[in-house]
DNA sequence: ATCTATTTTAACCTTTTGGTTAAATCGTTT
DNA sequence: AAACGATTTAACCAAAAGGTTAAAATAGAT
């Protein structure tokens, strides 16, 4: 956020950029450069090939989203409180970053192996999740269900909207960029509230 | 499915499968060309341009999905028949063609545009899908919500267990494959009793 | 048999792009 | 002033990729 930055971070703030609009295929050494304010030659001192840049960038980004997960995941409250935290937590995230899914998703898709690099550190956040919803399920706060079902439920739900925003925005919304924005305003609300009608015991 | 058909359409859908699999950007005509059985020369016979090619591709794969969409959305049956059908249909249609949603969501952000272009055919397909939310809230058959987010809902949970394949197999199902396909078998069911208890009204 | 459209072969062109290099410049530190 | 790292300039290279072309081969129809 600071205007004050040395190359290197500049170099990857601007990679950032350019790789989750464009992903890996798309992305141009010489664009990065460009929005760095630098030129290539001095972009390839840095780093020296496009897919070291790129797997920085990947590990920076998908760190970001886990942190904003383990955050959500490691404050010990009850079941509603966790839902709430969680959700409105990563909604935020998404907010401020939009591309950050879409970005995720293709180059996972892409790379698949990728995932199991990083899987130690996901597996405890996992093992968490899951203790969550099935201590839940124990105590009868929630109905019976599956933690992979219900954690892929509110994952789709809190990121949907952004991946999908064209198809939002242009179908349902006129093509209106403010209808968006109120509708992306009002989803932390109504995920919130679909996902305990679904679940909730009352 | 059949074996014999025409080049053409060999091509088509060779193209189809790299342009899926790849994006425009990571795709490639030599690869297509391979992929048809053909060579390049005859690949720009048919096909002047790499572009003319994929918007083929795309504009053929949109309409596989709002085809599906749309013979669910006409078919005039009450709230819930509707709901039910909707998602199992939905949710086959992606089982057969994985790479679908991936893909035309990779390409709708990338040129927004498209989505312009088209839109006369979806507005009917919206209009008829929000009249019907819109009669079950006036009928009291289900909670008030708004029709945009409802349908986003469905859409997203549909969706995301395809386009985030590689996480939910790799973080939640021990990267295991069969219990992946397992997963996929019980969306329908685990989506439709999802969505019927966040709005139903009991 | 010949005409026509389809397909192949293979060479070729151009543009884009990732990446390199060498020399010069600028700034800071010592 | 000398020395060093950071940065620029600009030319360059090689590979990849989209696209073209011309000539030959193949096959089907008349």
């Amino acid at each position: 956020m600071v205007k004050e930055q040395n190359t290197e971070d500049r170099i990857v703030d601007a990679a950032k950029k350019v790789f989750i609009n464009k992903g890996m295929d798309g992305a141009r050494m010489q664009e990065i450069a460009n929005e760095a304010g630098i030129n290539k030659a001095l972009l390839h001192y840095y780093f020296r090939t496009k897919n070291k840049l790129f797997e920085k960038v990947f590990s920076l980004v998908f760190g970001d989203v886990l942190h904003v997960i383990e955050q959500a995941v490691t404050k010990e409250t009850d079941f509603e409180q966790f839902l709430e935290n969680f959700i409105r937590q990563y909604i935020r995230l998404l907010k401020n970053k939009p591309f950050i899914p879409q970005f995720v998703i293709h180059e996972l898709n892409r790379k698949p192996e990728r995932i199991v690099a990083q899987i130690q550190s996901k597996n405890v956040i996992k093992e968490q999740m899951f203790s969550i919803i099935e201590r839940a399920v124990e105590k009868k706060e929630i109905r019976p269900i599956q933690p992979v079902h219900l954690v892929t439920n509110i994952l789709a739900l809190c990121i949907f909207p952004f991946v999908a925003k064209p198809m939002v925005k242009g179908l349902a919304l006129d093509d209106d960029e403010k209808k968006y924005k109120q509708y992306i305003n009002e989803r932390p609300d109504e995920v919130v509230a679909f996902v305990k009608q679904a679940v909730l015991l009352r």
